[in-house]
DNA sequence: CAAAATTAAATTGTGTACAATTCAATTTTC
DNA sequence: GAAAATTGAATTGTACACAATTTAATTTTG
């Protein structure tokens, strides 16, 4: 078995996107097993919270909020109102749009959900002030990221 | 359009997760045009990153140090193998495992790579301090995740 | 040592992500 | 006010993720 030196800020575990990137999988798939009995992936609990908090948003909105784009949540939002949970229709004032709106299970859905979150808290073993502080440092940093997205002269 | 009062433990905003996940795909839409003249989607980057430090492991190693299954892996090394980056061959030892080894033009990509870090870091806008205690608070955690996947006694 | 258990990849099926294109509806501009 | 530009979803195509199953090879056991 060759190795190759591969120099330092090559490596694998110097990396903060790959840091990122794993703990975000396996934050998932924490969440996984809790969302299971609720009929819901990750992303469609993540567009649930989202309408739970205002109902009757449009496609567009919803994605801003999630920032993603219609090639996802289509589909997604197509499977929310399989299961039920949503409606989708064309906006009257605008047909482009389309509105999205719980049902009552979607609604109901949220007492339910209401215990993930504390569940995940315990899960994650930080304490509240170590929660907030990494999750303000990683809001940051996406900020940062969609301010300057290549930093080039128009 | 109706509001909806959803408990403060409910919001997006309040979400270490969400802020996890859209780091995460934040970060890696940064590095998609830095990976792109290289021929690498960021996964795959990932996978090249491990194979320039030690070339020659096998699928099941490569899956334990990116965290990812066979499922994701064996598709993602067919491409790599298309691309003329590596080669995937039994061993003899043990026909079971699979042995991934970079071709000539696989290892003398790590040149061009070599500049991809320091091109994100900037962009990034985290000091080196910074951009260590972040990583290292993330791998923290998820390090703690699988440790406890769970908490269920056996 | 042969049957049973285990292991490593591959395969299958579902569900994201996201670029790029299409299509229809609305605005803008001339 | 009609052509041109813009906008919002949907669609298409590629590439992950990951659970579950399958297949083949190796170990373990009786």
């Amino acid at each position: 078995m060759k190795r190759l030196p591969s120099p330092q800020h090559l490596l694998l575990d110097q990396q903060l996107c790959f840091a990122l990137y794993a703990a975000s999988r396996s934050v998932t798939g924490l969440y996984r097993p809790l969302l299971e009995p609720l009929g819901l992936t990750y992303p469609q609990y993540l567009a649930m919270l989202v309408l739970w908090e205002q109902d009757g948003l449009t496609v567009r909105e919803l994605g801003q909020r999630l920032q993603l784009d219609s090639g996802t949540l289509t589909p997604l939002l197509k499977r929310l109102q399989a299961a039920g949970l949503v409606t989708r229709q064309r906006r009257l004032e605008d047909e482009r749009e389309v509105e999205i709106r719980l049902t009552d299970a979607g609604l109901s859905l949220r007492e339910q959900a209401s215990a993930v979150p504390a569940c995940m808290a315990q899960r994650l073993q930080l304490s509240i002030d170590q929660m907030q502080s990494l999750r303000d440092e990683l809001k940051r940093l996406t900020r940062q990221l969609q301010l300057s997205p290549s930093e080039d002269s128009p």
